[in-house]
DNA sequence: ATAGTCTCTCCAGTAACTAGAAGGTCAAGG
DNA sequence: CCTTGACCTTCTAGTTACTGGAGAGACTAT
């Protein structure tokens, strides 16, 4: 299979998935006699878990891991967890931040009347120290 | 007042400053016979003004535009407020993604059981095509 | 005078692609 | 048989917002 079929196949673009082959992450099946790179069905399966992971905003060398563990047939289920739950810590970090930034930045949104003058909560809030 | 005190007024890394100042995001208010930045209050205004308006996830260009809008004393507030409402939705849409993100990634983990045996629920999961 | 702490510029690297150029390959239609 | 168009290849460079380091000049204190 061609790399744009597996590319559809995986819903990643091709330039995507030529980039994961260069950086060693999911190599090709084979190459064709002309040079094309050549996905079979393991290969597309390895390409969607890497999406899926990506998707769950797994780094890079974090989706290799993985990947590694993927392909492993003996790996034990608590070192996927392991990771996993690290990401889930780092997620709910993440939101708490959002949720912080979010209420302080609508407080000053509801604070600005928003009309035509030149005075606004917005930027003086934004000119404070903290 | 040198770069590195200026810096630590704004708490901001030098490194950074320097880089502020490269891309004339925030220019130095004068330059001492030897070349070393200078920085008044009103830059280091700038600068702890840029600092927070990055905290809120504004892109160095949303800054440029936020600066302009804070140095000119005939802005309307209206114009300050749009920018400020179209980041919130963007905030908000994050929010939203990152909640789909922790349940999903939490239903995986609580699959788990998290032993030595090799079957884990958070690998074959990611391995589902959607 | 010298040691140590600034400061300067410039170059390179980071993450994870994405865009574009220049050129090779392949199947179908005229 | 030739051409057209859609594919494929490699390579380079650009993106965002810095960060690190080298090499060299400036300033301060002893």
């Amino acid at each position: 299979m061609k790399i744009s079929h597996a590319a559809e196949k995986a819903r990643l673009p091709v330039k995507t998935v030529r980039y994961y082959a260069d950086i060693g992450l999911v190599a090709p099946a084979d190459r064709s006699a002309s040079g094309y790179r050549s996905y079979d069905q393991n290969a597309i399966q390895k390409l969607i878990f890497i999406r899926r992971a990506r998707a769950f905003g797994f780094s890079i060398t974090k989706c290799r891991e993985l990947l590694g563990l993927y392909v492993d047939d003996s790996r034990s289920s608590a070192d996927v967890k392991d990771i996993a739950k690290r990401r889930l810590a780092e997620i709910e970090e993440k939101q708490k931040e959002l949720q912080c930034l979010h209420d302080e930045l609508a407080h000053l949104i509801s604070a600005c009347h928003g009309d035509d003058r030149p005075d606004c909560p917005i930027i003086s809030g934004l000119a404070q120290p903290s």
